[in-house]
DNA sequence: CAAGAAATACCGCAAACGCGGTATTTACTC
DNA sequence: GAGTAAATACCGCGTTTGCGGTATTTCTTG
């Protein structure tokens, strides 16, 4: 039987939500609250769901500040986040804040009894629109195999300098004379096209040469 | 009518693959390729369709390296990854390559369709099982506000010395003695608990001081 | 106002770095 | 087998850093 709540300030859905879940025989909802705080403090008494179902964009404290309290209290307990924004940086803020689910309200009532059994597998039901969002989101960090023609000694000795390693820890690190050492790090400062170990820590970091 | 390819090793899943496609009557699967060589070839004709289905785990060119050369071809194609795989890094590799959607291959027949529509409306479909790798990659990027308890000046120092600058450009750029900015840097050390520059940089990349 | 935190400034010295060289050995390619 | 790229090693010198101090001024806050 799993457990839920729903966190919802439009009363005529939080109603339904709560017969939806209460009409499906594997799951339970035990409350309903119109907001993060009611919830919260119910939460503070040591009880808790297994999931709660959450609309996001509710009054006073705002859906993500709620995700991030409410995991502080209970971690184990998985949020689904019920949206009609398709806003990326509210995804991404939710996703950060320990969002397990993220579903449209426009979703048939089917669709949210199958994300929350999803949800209980382990896994996280998000909408193909918002789904869109998300790998958008990602294709930014997209690293375009700048590898500056660095070759395998230098990007490993790159990989300490990144660790804050001096050249002689280094060069009794890799067997090798701290001179070797220094010049491989010309080097990689010419291909790099920096002067100091600082710039070249944060090229290196930046574009995902480590 | 959707038009679709179908890439997949395996003469039976192709053939069904085929079949399930062409039973839908919004779709069409115009051609099905046992590698992605084939399908390239015949994308360099010119043709190509809405929505390619592909299997990873191919056989000789490695599906991801498949995705990011028919993108390059076809940039308009969408391309829905069929796997059996749930690793973490596959996942962001294909999803960095380019691929819109990534579902599991024990789905059923209804999701597949569903997908494939849903792909055609704009979406991604992402089965609820690789979601979660997908999030748990996200949730790597978490910034947890730790200041490490930085004063302004501090961490206006650490702005500059993370694009490299030496202490004395940095006491010309911000109107200070050589002496002061060492002080701040003296102290930065302390807090961020570092013994170095590459050090300072790394962690506060890393960390998201910056 | 008194206390404390932050920002400012200065000193000195050993260690490390940045960069200009040169040169040999190894390994892969044509 | 000649040619090239990579890895290796060494030198020297001026600059910068890292870190141990001390100390004054400003700002905030109880």
């Amino acid at each position: 039987m799993i457990q839920l709540w729903v966190i919802e300030d439009h009363p005529e859905m939080r109603q339904a939500y709560y017969e939806l879940i209460n009409s499906a025989e594997d799951m339970r909802c035990a409350y309903s609250f119109s907001n993060c705080e009611d919830a919260i403090q119910e939460l503070s008494t040591g009880h808790h769901p297994d999931i709660i179902l959450l609309d996001i964009g509710l009054p006073g404290m705002n859906g993500i500040e709620g995700i991030t309290v409410m995991k502080s209290i209970a971690p184990m307990v998985k949020i689904i986040i019920q949206t009609v924004y398709e806003d990326s940086d509210k995804i991404f803020r939710a996703i950060c804040a320990g969002a397990i689910g993220y579903i449209l309200k426009q979703s048939s009532s089917e669709k949210i009894l199958e994300a929350i059994r999803e949800t209980e597998a382990g896994g996280s039901p998000i909408s193909a629109r918002i789904a869109v969002k998300v790998l958008s989101i990602f294709s930014k960090f997209h690293i375009p195999e700048n590898n500056y023609g660095l070759t395998a000694r230098e990007k490993e000795i790159l990989h300490l300098l990144v660790e804050g390693f001096t050249n002689v820890q280094i060069s009794k690190k890799i067997f090798l004379s701290p001179h070797t050492v220094g010049t491989h790090i010309k080097n990689i400062y010419s291909k790099l096209q920096v002067h100091s170990r600082s710039e070249m820590v944060a090229k290196a970091l930046k574009e995902n040469l480590i």
